[in-house]
DNA sequence: TTCTTTGTTCCGGA
DNA sequence: GTCCGGAACAAAGA
C-alpha cells in the first residue's frame, strides 16, 4: 500500500507533469457499470462502488465548500473525493461516502482490452442475449438461477436489487437450479431484464441509500421495487396474499414470495 | 461491538 | 485445470 512518501513523490510528479494542463476533448460512455470517460488520448475507467456519484457545481473553486448545496441534499462534502475544475466557472465532483468506487486512467487503447472490461458477458440489451444463448450456458452449469444472473461474465450490468426484481416478475424462485429451467420461463426472464431496467433509467434509477443524479436530485424508481427490501410484507402482486421471504444468497440478501415464486 | 450494504476477488475442496 | 460455495475486502453508519 503506497504510504506518504509514495504518495508525496506522485503529488510531485503530477505538479510536474500536468499541472496547468487542459483537458480539451471528451466523451462518455458506459459499459455495464462502468463509466468510460474517452479523452483525446487517454481514457478514464469509473466505477461507482456502492456509494459513488457526480456532482455538477456552478459554483466556481473558492464557492465549493460554503455552498448550501450539500445539506439541502443529504450529501455531505467531506466525502468529495475530486474536484475536476472546468473552464465555464462549473465543477465536477466526485463524492462517494464508503470509497468502494475508483478511477482508472488508461493510455489509449481498445477498452474492451482492459482486465475489468475483458470478461465481461453481453450487455442486458444485446441481441446476444436470446434463448440459445441461455440454454447453451445453463446446460453445464450447476448454480441456481440467482447466481447465474449475478454472473458478470454470463450478462453483465445486472446486480443484487435487479436480479431480485427480476426474478419475482417472472415468479421464479431465486434457488431453482438454471439448469431445470424451461424454455417458457427463460423467455419470461430475458423479457424482464430488459423491461425492469428500461423502467428503472425512465425513473432516473434507484436510491437506495445513495445514488444521486448529478444535479444531486434521486431517482425514484425504488418506490417501484415489488420485492426488494419487502421482508415479511404481503407479496405486490394481487391478490396473491403470499408474504416476502428475505434469504442469503452467496452473502447477499434475496427476497423473493413464497407463495408466487415457488 | 456487530451487522449491513455492493461488486469483485480469492481460496479451498471436490 | 475447472467449477462452485463461501469468505474476505473496501468504509461508514445504524
Amino acid at each position: 500500500m503506497p504510504e506518504l512518501p509514495e504518495i508525496e513523490i506522485v503529488k510531485r510528479s503530477l505538479i510536474k507533469m500536468i499541472n496547468k494542463a487542459r483537458i480539451i476533448d471528451i466523451k462518455i460512455s458506459r459499459k455495464s457499470k462502468y463509466l468510460i470517460l474517452h479523452f483525446t488520448k487517454k481514457i478514464l475507467l469509473i466505477h461507482f462502488g456502492m456509494t459513488g456519484k457526480f456532482l455538477v457545481l456552478n459554483s466556481k473553486k473558492k464557492e465549493i465548500a460554503k455552498t448550501s448545496f450539500y445539506y439541502d441534499l443529504n450529501i455531505l462534502p467531506k466525502h468529495n473525493h475530486i474536484y475536476f475544475f472546468l473552464s465555464g466557472g462549473k465543477t465536477l465532483i466526485y463524492n462517494d461516502v464508503r470509497r468502494f468506487g475508483f478511477m482508472k486512467l488508461y493510455n489509449n487503447r481498445k477498452i474492451n482490452d482492459v482486465k475489468h472490461i475483458s470478461k465481461l458477458g453481453p450487455e442486458p440489451f444485446s441481441k446476444k442475449i436470446n434463448i440459445s444463448y441461455f440454454k447453451n450456458i445453463i446446460k453445464n452449469k450447476n448454480v441456481n438461477i440467482k447466481i447465474l444472473l449475478m454472473d458478470q461474465t454470463f450478462i453483465c450490468g445486472l446486480g443484487n436489487i435487479y436480479v431480485n426484481e427480476v426474478l419475482f416478475m417472472s415468479n421464479i424462485n431465486p434457488l431453482r437450479k438454471c439448469k431445470k429451467l424451461n424454455n417458457n420461463e427463460i423467455k419470461k426472464i430475458i423479457l424482464n431484464i430488459k423491461l425492469v431496467l428500461k423502467i428503472a433509467i425512465s425513473k432516473g434509477g434507484s436510491s437506495i441509500k445513495n445514488f444521486n443524479n448529478t444535479d444531486g436530485k434521486s431517482g425514484s424508481f425504488q418506490q417501484l421495487f415489488k420485492v426488494y427490501g419487502r421482508e415479511k410484507k404481503f407479496c405486490s402482486s394481487t391478490p396473491c396474499k403470499g408474504i416476502v421471504r428475505k434469504i442469503n444468497i452467496s452473502n447477499r440478501s434475496s427476497f423473493f414470495c413464497n407463495k408466487c415464486q415457488k
